[in-house]
DNA sequence: TATATTTGTAACAGAAGTAGTTACATATTT
DNA sequence: AAATATGTAACTACTTCTGTTACAAATATA
């Protein structure tokens, strides 16, 4: 059915600038590519799902040296489901290619009928994912990784982050390389 | 996003079978020539739908003259979802199509850390699904069409039924001559 | 101001899903 | 035996999606 995979990797980089900015305590940019190290895509790949944040309003970015994307929602307030709207405009269920033939009873009104039901699957499943906050997945995040063990354990956050940004800089020599 | 007009159009099929066998009181089966006749598309295009729906035990199918495709399932218990199952076999959300970095503490973590988020998304639209049945949809039919007055007016079902039958036999003829 | 850096996006290839269509083997009724 | 209907393979055309290259535009900094 649905195989685009846009939707976890627009969360899969909102949480990454989410999870950034609460270890940093500030606000954080990432380039695209630190974000496609993280995915394990390619950049551009990355820029353009943020190219669909961005006009959802979710992120802004800048270029040039030290540029880069960063986030403008705040991540409580940001749910699934906007970030959801923000990068699939399709529907949940498709009506029929043809319209169907009117001559006939049930052609006639078939797509009034499922109007209703299928509507009300999509409402539901959207309704589901409005109960989660980029703040609740990047908690999650934290709480599974190592992240905050080493920081109960004492070590600075920045320093952590630091680590992380050199593995990413190696990714990308690798990349050029090959 | 999704395009694929499988699961409405399976859906119409059932629907078809549903509001005939109601207006004969009895046991129907149709020719995938007369289903693509109300669907409006190709008998070949409507036989791989059904297809599907036998493999899920709905329906059962015969060869030769006075063959056709007849429901198994009551279509008080059949449920959209059902239908949903039988021919949509795919996941609602994709996930990373390249394993995210692992030594990423988000691209280690995220796909897990979404799973009941997104798995509960799936869920409840699928829990939607679940409380219409097939005879909710073809009861909604017939009193959105005219059926249900004709035959308050005093027309015999049979007769309104083989009204169809001719039309989708005039369709196809028009239909193999072109 | 010149240079290096980073984004934005067009353009293309390749993979995969889908509908529509033709063709024909298989099964079944009469 | 003939007629009829399904089952399904094979092919085309179209769409969506990811990955990739390429390059213009913007921006920080020396």
């Amino acid at each position: 059915m649905n195989f685009s995979s846009r939707y976890v990797v627009a969360i899969h980089i909102l949480t990454a600038l989410a999870v950034r900015k609460r270890l940093m305590n500030t606000d954080v940019s990432m380039k695209s590519e630190m974000l496609s190290w993280s995915v394990n895509t390619n950049p551009v790949v990355v820029r353009r799902i943020i190219s669909k944040l961005r006009e959802a309003g979710i992120v802004t970015s800048s270029r040039g040296p030290e540029g880069g994307t960063r986030l403008l929602s705040d991540p409580k307030k940001l749910t699934l489901l906007d970030i959801y709207n923000a990068v699939e405009d399709g529907v949940l269920f498709h009506l029929h290619y043809s319209i169907p033939n009117q001559e006939c009873p049930v052609g006639k009104n078939i797509q009034a009928g499922l109007k209703e039901a299928l509507s009300g699957a999509d409402k539901a499943m959207r309704n589901y994912l409005a109960k989660y906050s980029l703040s609740d997945i990047s908690s999650d995040i934290i709480e599974r990784s190592k992240i905050k063990k080493l920081i109960e354990n004492g070590a600075d956050p920045k320093k952590l982050d630091e680590q992380f940004r050199k593995a990413a800089f190696e990714y990308y020599e690798n990349y050029r390389s090959k």
